[in-house]
RNA sequence: AGUUCUUUAGUAGAAUGGCUAGAACGCUUGGCUUACAUCCAAGAGAUGAUGGUUCGAUUCCUUCAAGAACUACCA
């Protein structure tokens, strides 16, 4: 049955898919073997595959696959991540469209709703990556909200609760008072529009004297507790330890010094009003203000708006202004063009509000974390990302670990009371109970008595423990598998999320398990469109993967990956980089299709096919050196283009021109088996990259058992190298690309042979004649000691051969090419000689580079003489 | 604004002080050579700028410029 001459790789990937599936090679359980771990990064349940998710999985492919190849027990556990944030938006969006408002249901149905919604959309990302092949061991699938996992999170929040390390402080959060409800960082905008800057004179107590102060917020003046100024400012260094009274409330406060400050910025004097500024509450903590927050939840004043009580903040600003110029103390207004946070969704200004949080102290905790990566018990890839990472690790702040939703590990804190300090901490609320009684001294207390915080934990909170909580470690710290799969090998993730979730899980990893996650950490790069932006949901510019994969294969879609993205580098992403790994499977496909034509004949080996497969197994070994020191530094994008470069030029375009049959002539048996041998090595190295059609042509080789399979096969060992042998070839290369050049220039067709004489001043070896006889279509190659008159010439080193040629040969042109390469060598010469020349390089360079230095010397007057021989001779 | 990183052919990316800066794609030119035109062959093309250390700098140091990531956003 004749094959395709195309590759057709839709037809195969479900093909070696399903029977990977079917034979359970992607599942580990322990065994004596030494594990292989890779825990996936969890995507988030509402999320689909996009080119990001290509990229990390494909690079854990690929390690996965290899050492599987090596004879590691592989272990690649897949998941997804509950996504509290994420998630919530979509979901409260999608019960919007059925005209159902959150605030219209209870928490429990709300949550009912999320797991419907994750139960249908939840697995959709891991049957993405069915496609691109990803061998995970997808009976160990693990959800971040699975009941094992949900119960880890609550006793790690109960442990460091009871190690002192969760405590409950002040935080200044997004307020939407529209929604009512508090929102991420990553859900304001900052949109810059234009209002009023105001000044406003405060009197100074006990003096005649005024400060005069800018606000574009003049209704938060209500709220005002001092008064500052930079402490070098000597403007105002004799109001020090003085008061001033904030006008409308005639409050008192004191006036006090900080560098935050900016003594260029409007008057240099600065109201503080810590309930409603960010840097306002930082300052009022430093100098122990008091905090009064003039707001209701839904953006209207309190009680202490005075006669504003009631009245929405922008109405109560334009009031206040107009009270202001009655008092006399607004001196002026001007036009002033500053950045507001809005609420993405319903574009409210926010408003910053002090809110009770729970935070997680993270100094202690980060130390051996630091340490370690520091000192490279934990590796990272490409490692100038340790700077940034010491940077954040030295000034780690404590981890705000509370979120306002619904959806997560609701906090396990339960309040007896409306004072900060009134609650208990425990596993449930039965467990709480007794501790409340005892806390408050009242044994009447009741469970209806305890409120639970509705808070959730931040998801990086569950995630962090990912490492550990797949196996069980926390729960069952001694159980079989966590001893045998813990540490896990690598990680693969972006740099963008190395504080989020890489430092975190270092962080756990040593709190809990007492030691590292992972050995080593691959940061990948971030994939780009062509106009540079990052490739994301939101901005709609990333291709369908899906496509893709349809276009040119799961495996064309990985090597075009691969090609151009080395660790931490960006990859700006080009469709024709999977063009590219298309061409490369349809090569090795053809390459197949090429043996298998083959007849195979009894016949004796031609010297040629002995020398070719010689030289290409030597040639393989020493690649294989090469690309296993990729591997070993993770370059994983150098592996692949070492790999693609041995089958493409070593393998196609040398190894089977060279012992390829005659026209419709048989091969010898001896040729055949080595070439399927080398076949089948190369496959074994193509398959992390290639694996559906390295199976593919695997299977096609030979019937294959089901423990036959490429998936399970044998790495190729090393062996020793004959490093002359590469030599020899490659000057026979030179001497072959020569005669190319020749045919070229005068257009003479491969398929008339032409003669060749040698003059072999370099003593070249002569092991490769005969397949510079074959690959050169020469007649006769034989050697001269005397130049060739009427021939076409061309040298490789020191050696010089001649084409003779019917009829004249254009001597100018030969002078021309032969004076050009003079003058090259001349140039070179000098160069070489200037250095041998300074005492101070022969003295101060190392030997061997002093040696090459003579030895480039003595070729190029080799070489020189050579020239101009054969000039004297034409001349 | 702060911290950190980066800068090599058209693009993306090797070379950690010493072979004529090495490969890939693209480009130019020429080829249907009986596996592949998703192919074959040949060719052109690069170290951001400045100053320094050194016998020698893509590599180390200064300054500048441009770009990126993270964090914070100003009364």
């Amino acid at each position: 049955m004749p094959i395709p001459s195309q590759y057709d790789a839709n037809k195969v990937e479900n093909k070696w898919y399903d029977y990977w599936m079917k034979h359970n090679y992607f599942h580990s359980k322990p065994d004596e073997r030494e594990p292989y771990t890779i825990v996936i990064p969890p995507p988030n349940v509402t999320g689909v595959l996009h080119m990001g998710h290509m990229l990390n999985n494909t690079l854990q492919d690929v390690l996965i696959r290899r050492a599987r190849l090596k004879g590691y027990n592989a272990c690649w556990v897949p998941g997804t991540d509950h996504a509290s944030i994420a998630t919530e938006a979509k979901v409260v969006e999608k019960l919007k469209k059925d005209g159902i408002n959150k605030t219209d249901i209870s928490r429990t149905e709300f949550i009912n709703h999320a797991w419907d919604w994750t139960h249908k959309h939840g697995g959709i990302i891991l049957e993405q990556l069915k496609k691109l092949g990803c061998s995970c061991d997808w009976e160990r699938t693990k959800f971040t909200m699975d009941e094992d996992l949900s119960e880890s999170v609550i006793d790690v929040f109960l442990d460091l609760y009871e190690k002192g390390l969760i405590y409950r402080g002040y935080r200044m959060v997004n307020w939407d008072p529209q929604a009512q409800t508090t929102l991420s960082d990553e859900e304001v905008n900052h949109i810059e529009r234009t209002d009023k800057l105001y000044y406003v004179k405060y009197k100074i107590e006990g003096d005649e004297g005024f400060v005069t102060i800018a606000t574009t917020r003049p209704e938060t003046i209500l709220g005002d507790t001092a008064v500052c100024v930079n402490p070098n400012d000597k403007r105002f260094t004799h109001l020090k330890g003085k008061n001033v009274i904030v006008p409308i409330c005639n409050r008192v406060v004191p006036i006090i010094q900080d560098d935050y400050v900016d003594m260029e910025f409007g008057t240099g004097c600065l109201k503080i009003t810590p309930a409603h500024d960010v840097n306002d509450k930082d300052i009022g903590e430093r100098h122990n203000l008091e905090v009064i927050d003039i707001l209701n939840d839904d953006g209207t004043l309190n009680h202490f708006g005075l006669h504003y009580q009631g009245m929405n903040r922008e109405l109560a600003r334009n009031e206040a202004v107009k009270e202001l110029d009655a008092l006399g103390v607004l001196v002026k207004t001007e036009d002033y063009t500053h950045k507001v946070g809005t609420s993405e969704r319903t574009k409210a200004v926010i408003e910053p509000k002090i809110s009770a949080q729970w935070f997680l102290k993270m100094k202690n905790l980060a130390k051996p974390a630091l340490d370690n990566v520091m000192n490279d018990t934990i590796k990272f890839h490409p490692s100038k990302f340790k700077n940034s990472y010491r940077n954040w690790m030295e000034n780690v702040r404590d981890w705000n670990i509370s979120r306002q939703l619904y959806w997560g590990h609701q906090i396990p804190a339960y309040f007896f009371g409306e004072g900060v300090n009134d609650f208990v901490v425990a596993k449930n609320i039965e467990e709480a109970l007794p501790l409340a009684q005892e806390k408050t001294g009242n044994k009447k207390l009741k469970k209806e008595n305890l409120r639970q915080e509705s808070d959730v934990v931040d998801t990086w909170f569950s995630s962090w423990l990912w490492p550990i909580s797949v196996f069980d470690g926390i729960l069952n710290p001694d159980n079989e598998e966590i001893s045998y799969y813990y540490p896990t090998n690598d990680l693969v993730t972006a740099p963008e999320i190395m504080f989020f979730w890489v430092a975190r899980m270092i962080i756990a990893g040593y709190e809990y398990r007492g030691e590292l996650p992972f050995k080593n950490v691959y940061y990948t790069g971030i994939v780009r469109d062509k106009q540079g932006r990052k490739m994301s949901k939101s901005l709609g510019n990333s291709p369908d993967p899906i496509k893709l994969m349809e276009q040119y294969g799961a495996d064309g879609v990985r090597v075009g990956m691969l090609m151009c993205s080395p660790a931490g580098n960006d990859l700006p992403f080009d469709e024709s980089l999977c063009q590219q790994g298309k061409a490369f499977a349809n090569k090795i496909w053809n390459a197949f299709r090429l043996i298998d034509g083959w007849e195979v004949a009894d016949i004796e080996q031609p010297e040629y096919a002995k020398i070719a497969i010689d030289w290409y197994q030597n040639k393989f070994q020493q690649t294989l050196a090469v690309i296993e020191d990729h591997f070993e530094k993770y370059r994983l994008s150098d592996a692949l283009m070492e790999t693609y470069k041995l089958i493409w030029n070593d393998f196609c375009s040398w190894l089977l021109e060279m012992v390829k049959p005659a026209y419709q002539q048989p091969i010898d048996k001896t040729t055949y088996d080595a070439v399927i041998t080398i076949l089948e090595n190369n496959l074994k190295i193509l398959h992390p990259f290639t694996p559906f059609l390295s199976e593919e042509i695997w299977q096609h080789i030979a019937e294959r058992s089901p423990e036959e399979a490429l998936i399970i096969a044998k790495w190729p060992e090393s062996k020793p190298i004959n490093e002359a042998l590469i030599k020899e070839f490659d000057f026979a290369a030179e001497v072959i690309s020569g005669i190319r050049t020749i045919r070229k220039q005068k257009n003479i067709a491969f398929k008339d042979a032409i003669e060749c004489f040698v003059l072999n001043n370099d003593k070249a070896s002569t092991t490769f004649d005969v397949v510079i006889s074959k690959l050169g279509n020469i007649s006769n190659l034989s050697y001269t000691t005397e130049k060739v008159d009427g021939a076409l010439t061309f040298r490789v080193k020191s050696n010089e051969y001649f084409v003779p040629m019917q009829g004249s040969i254009d001597v100018e042109a030969e002078i021309g090419k032969l004076t050009e390469e003079l003058n090259y060598t001349e140039g070179f010469l000098k160069s070489v000689q200037k250095k041998l020349s300074n005492e101070r390089f022969v003295a101060g360079a190392p030997e061997q580079v002093v040696a090459s230095e003579r030895k480039k010397e003595a070729d190029a007057l080799a070489k020189i003489e050579t020239l101009k021989a054969s000039l004297a001779s034409l001349n």
